[in-house]
RNA sequence: GGCGUCGUACCCAAGUGGUUAAGGGAAGGGUCUGCAAAACCCUCAUUCGGCGGUUCGAAUCCGCCCGGCGCCUCCA
């Protein structure tokens, strides 16, 4: 079974093979940490994460790169106004990423990388780069020069050639020989934080960070190149051009690029304001964070995903099949009931296996998605006959989706969504005794006036053939 | 203007030359249940934006048209 992906590079469906057989390098673009990052965002990293997982269950190892863009227009910007140091602004939403991370169960990459503590190291690249001649200086800042460059426009298929029609060109930028050069090291200005270099007070310009710690923790030609589809032009060209200029060598064999994810028809963008964040959905609306782990990957990553409530709720209802399966499975071991149902594992070994086949063709999510809720059906329907034998079946094909989808289970293993409130259990336990009791007594106005109860406080009861289980009822 | 991408049921979505067009959600009916929920069973596209063409055969290939969206500017 071929695992094949969609190379931005080559515009073609590929095998994937790591160059050396073994270790997958691979670097992502990580966030630029001057804003909570919203899910347009996570759509990428989910995409990502997944595609960790499908590599590593292919039996390769991974060495895999993120870096943190923490220096930037914008973080200047918010740092001054609210009279931080760089580092003081940047950590709190540094942090926060990875808690959003966690709760969407994304994988921490081997490394991160932040561009700030790699500043010597640009600096260095800069200098080899002007050497060879890419460089020129004008008014304090370093640009590329992309004349210098004949293969630039390869991975975006832009024709250069002439001039460029329609292209809107920062009219700010006329200190630039030509409108296509980028900046690798900005001057100082007034107010601002810089770094006293050879190359004068400054900073490093956007895509010169990605080059140097790509190559410095990776090799000179990576593996794998990924990121979301704004960045092929210009952050990923200019990347080519830096670190190909540098070494003669490819820079990256494979590129992957995630569409956008579009809320409600339209774009999503910072700029324009109209993004969710994690915990605008989590913790705020009370969205089961697997949900929205569900809800990021259900469109494959080569298509837009026009994100609603409705995604939402169908994804809520899709992860609620799982959990229902893992206890059903749970309880069938408990029951001990000896022997083996006629085909049922051979059943959900079939959907595993066609699960990850569609993984490895070009991260097809959305037929995966499929299999693993066939895998559900099959469970379902053994339903509470499904044996002590059975159970294992059941619980190692849940165990598979995970692996691949993490779709299964949240961060803790809890029943409930991890981001519940606070609530005092032992009155809740209580409250289902009484409510047990008054059952028995055939109390069914006190029973159900107990349920109403809590209902009203956001907790569901089930009745099951194991007892009443609770759980808090999510938004969507 | 350049580059790209998509248009499949009420909604999301798979399928890209050949059995009955995956799967999920919603909806309706039924079974089960003190109630509720879940689950299970049944129903839900003679048809794939439109018009032509190629072919024994197309949602799938080609042409034109219509419409959506994205990148070309900070942006995942």
């Amino acid at each position: 079974m071929a695992l094949r992906f969609y190379n931005t590079l080559t515009q073609r469906l590929e095998e994937f093979r790591p160059l050396d057989g073994e270790t997958v390098r691979m670097y992502t673009c990580g966030p630029t940490v001057y804003h909570y990052v919203h899910i347009g965002n996570f759509r990428t990293f989910s995409f990502q994460d997944v595609l960790r997982r499908v590599l590593r269950m292919r039996g390769w190892k991974l060495h895999h790169v993120m870096n943190i863009t923490d220096v930037d227009d914008k973080i200047i910007r918010n740092a001054v106004a609210e009279g931080k140091s760089l580092k003081e602004y940047t950590e709190r939403f540094t942090q926060a990423f990875l808690e959003d991370a966690a709760k969407l169960r994304l994988e921490r990459p081997e490394k991160l990388v932040f561009a700030t503590e790699h500043i010597p190291d640009m600096v260095a690249a800069i200098q080899r780069l002007a050497e060879k001649r890419h460089t020129y200086e004008s008014e304090g800042s370093t640009y590329f020069r992309i004349a210098s460059f004949p293969e630039y426009g390869k991975l975006s298929h832009t024709n250069f050639s002439g001039n460029v029609a329609g292209a809107r060109v920062d009219v700010d930028e006329y200190e630039k020989a030509d409108a296509r050069d980028f900046v690798l090291w900005k001057a100082r200005k007034p107010g601002e934080p810089y770094w006293d270099t050879p190359l004068g007070a400054g900073r490093p310009g956007w895509h010169i960070e990605c080059s140097v710690m790509a190559m410095q923790y990776l090799g000179e030609t990576i593996d794998l190149h990924a990121g979301g589809e704004d960045l092929i032009f210009p952050h990923h060209e200019c990347e080519i051009a830096q670190s190909e200029s540098l070494t003669g060598k490819p820079f990256a064999n494979t590129w992957i690029h995630t569409r956008f994810l579009q809320v409600d028809g339209e774009k999503m963008s910072k700029s324009k304001g109209n993004f969710y964040t994690v915990r605008d959905l989590v913790d705020g609306d009370r969205v089961d964070p697997l949900a929205l782990r569900y809800a990021l990957i259900t469109v494959p990553y080569g298509k837009p995903l026009n994100f609603t409530r409705q995604t939402l709720r169908d994804a809520a209802q899709n992860v609620d099949r799982f959990r229902e399966c893992a206890r059903l499975a749970d309880a069938a071991k408990a029951r001990g009931a000896k022997g083996a149902s006629a085909g049922f594992a051979e059943s959900l070994r079939q959907l595993a296996d066609e699960m990850l086949e569609a993984m490895c063709d070009d991260l097809n999510t959305s037929v995966a998605l499929a299999k693993a809720l066939g895998g559900t059906s099959v469970i379902f329907k053994a339903g509470d006959s499904m044996t002590a034998e059975d159970a294992p079946a059941a619980l190692a094909f849940l165990d598979e989706v995970q692996a691949l989808l993490g779709i299964v289970r949240p961060e803790h293993g809890a029943v409930q969504a991890p981001s519940a409130p606070q609530v005092d259990e032992e009155r809740i336990e209580a409250l289902i005794a009484e409510r047990a009791a008054a059952k028995k007594a055939r109390d069914f106005a006190r029973a159900d006036a107990i349920r109403a109860q809590l209902d009203a406080e956001g907790i569901e009861l089930r009745d099951t053939p194991e007892g009443t289980h609770w759980r808090f009822k999510t938004t969507p």
